[in-house]
DNA sequence: CGTCAAATTGATCGACTTCAATGCTCGTGG
DNA sequence: CCACGAGCATTGAAGTCGATCAATTTGACG
């Protein structure tokens, strides 16, 4: 009890605290909350308490495999820390609707804390792993962790920003393509990679569910955006070639596309970088 | 400093608890952080500490008027106590979208905590009042009242929730609308009015841009469901008439709306209940 | 009563869905 | 090794739902 109270006051660099903290906790262990409090993009500089350091599991899931499924019991919260993950919702007709795709540092399951089950179930799309939260304890180590606490509403919150990305809006299909590559280029440079060259991870079917769209429609607006050399298509890779006039382009609101908002495709002559 | 510790082992009843700890606190401010706690659903049953007591102030505000506008710094957190709001995102050629619509109970602003300014704006739809929480002891009063803490995960949790309720999706514009009507019922609710009498405090061009529609269709789409008998239809006075058939309908997720699932209107006789 | 915004209704047109058929990769097994 | 198939992706053609433009009605408020 002492200890909970010393850490909220104390301000010792982590390390130290586990260490005078002293229990009998592993070196992984010790290690996965500070790489989990990192991760999530936290500034670490209070003493964490010695029984607050309960193991944290890491569990590894290969492309495809399910971490949860919809109606499930809400027993954890992650925090994805490799790969990326899609959410999404099953109608009765077994129609798949996407909500939202998951990366690094994003947390997972959290809505299913104000009803108990998962609403909505999620699937690797490559190999990741994600740290595993009990949801029992989850609460009453963000009460006496402070700096993990604030590190949870700040992935929340941003979470809720993200839905004011692309909502649905009356736009046009390939300006909310475009505004999803744009968005997976800014997380992808929040990551540390190359924002320029983006890797799909997600099929195109998962696409045109996750903007309201067909399959079809996304591959046809690929092929508009390649015609007019706003980025290189090949396959799953993406390669933005100008960056402002995409982001321009991807600022138009209504449905019909302005003649003077794309570029003079001339005669349409389809430059497409091709291998 | 003793205080703080009670209140993470206590479990009087916070009357008792305001009492004990014998600040000098007015009984207005009393009575609004427990108005607050219990209307976010909060079991209150600790010990909440005095100088955790400080005034929560309450801001009214009529039909029409701005909480906070795009880019504004983010100051502060929000709870909707009485009345409703739209937030919503304007583009730069002056498009008006509509992210969600918040009613009692809601969080608003929160979505700024990782920015630290609101990339929404946000007008109250009819005269409305909310507590407003300081960003700056928003974090530190959370860490010290339990209950608080818990009470804010549980709203943002049920805000990432509704997200998923109303995702784009390919399906058509009267099942969009059917499946904003029943999210208002269940709010309504939820909040203890009667379920099949709606009002709606927004204008249709709110809900269509909501949606992603326009309020032409909207408008046709409220005359289709009126035809269909599913509901009566009176300016922004809403009756479901037929629960079971209107929620069948909204699982419809493809355009092409079989005509088996609607009610065989006959030859349209429209009877529409009128005045 | 006159003005303005919200709401309804109609007509036209285009974008996206839908249905259908073909290419393309990759993994499996004969 | 190549054939085979499964899933993903692309391309084409036709139908339609909803956007758009435009006119009218309704209701609210000064």
């Amino acid at each position: 009890m002492n200890n909970a109270i010393r850490a909220v006051d104390g301000s010792f660099e982590v390390n130290h605290a586990v260490r005078f903290a002293g229990a009998a906790v592993g070196t992984a262990e010790r290690h996965r909350l500070l790489d989990l409090l990192h991760l999530m993009g936290a500034q670490v500089n209070e003493v964490v308490p010695a029984d607050a350091l309960e193991p944290i599991t890491l569990r590894r899931l290969s492309a495809g495999a399910a971490l949860f499924h919809e109606g499930a019991r809400a027993d954890f919260v992650y925090v994805v820390r490799t790969g990326s993950f899609k959410t999404f919702h099953t109608t009765e007709d077994g129609y798949e609707q996407v909500l939202a795709f998951a990366g690094r540092a994003d947390v997972l399951g959290f809505d299913a804390v104000c009803l108990g089950y998962h609403p909505t179930a999620v699937v690797a799309l490559e190999d990741s792993a994600v740290y595993v939260l009990p949801m029992s304890k989850f609460f009453t180590l963000a009460q006496r962790v402070a700096v993990l606490d604030r590190a949870v509403h700040w992935a929340v919150s941003r979470q809720l920003c993200h839905r004011s990305d692309l909502m649905a809006g009356v736009t046009a299909a390939e300006v909310r393509l475009a505004r999803f590559l744009l968005l997976l280029s800014r997380r992808a440079a929040a990551s540390g990679q190359p924002a320029l060259r983006i890797h799909l991870s997600m099929s195109r079917r998962d696409i045109a569910s996750y903007l309201g769209l067909t399959h079809e429609t996304i591959s046809r607006s690929f092929g508009a955006l390649a015609d007019w050399d706003y980025v290189a298509v090949k396959r799953r890779e993406i390669e933005i070639l100008d960056v402002v006039g995409l982001k321009a382009f991807s600022c138009v609101s209504r449905r019909h596309v302005e003649e003077a908002s794309r570029p003079a495709s001339h005669v349409s002559s389809t430059v497409r970088l091709s291998p």
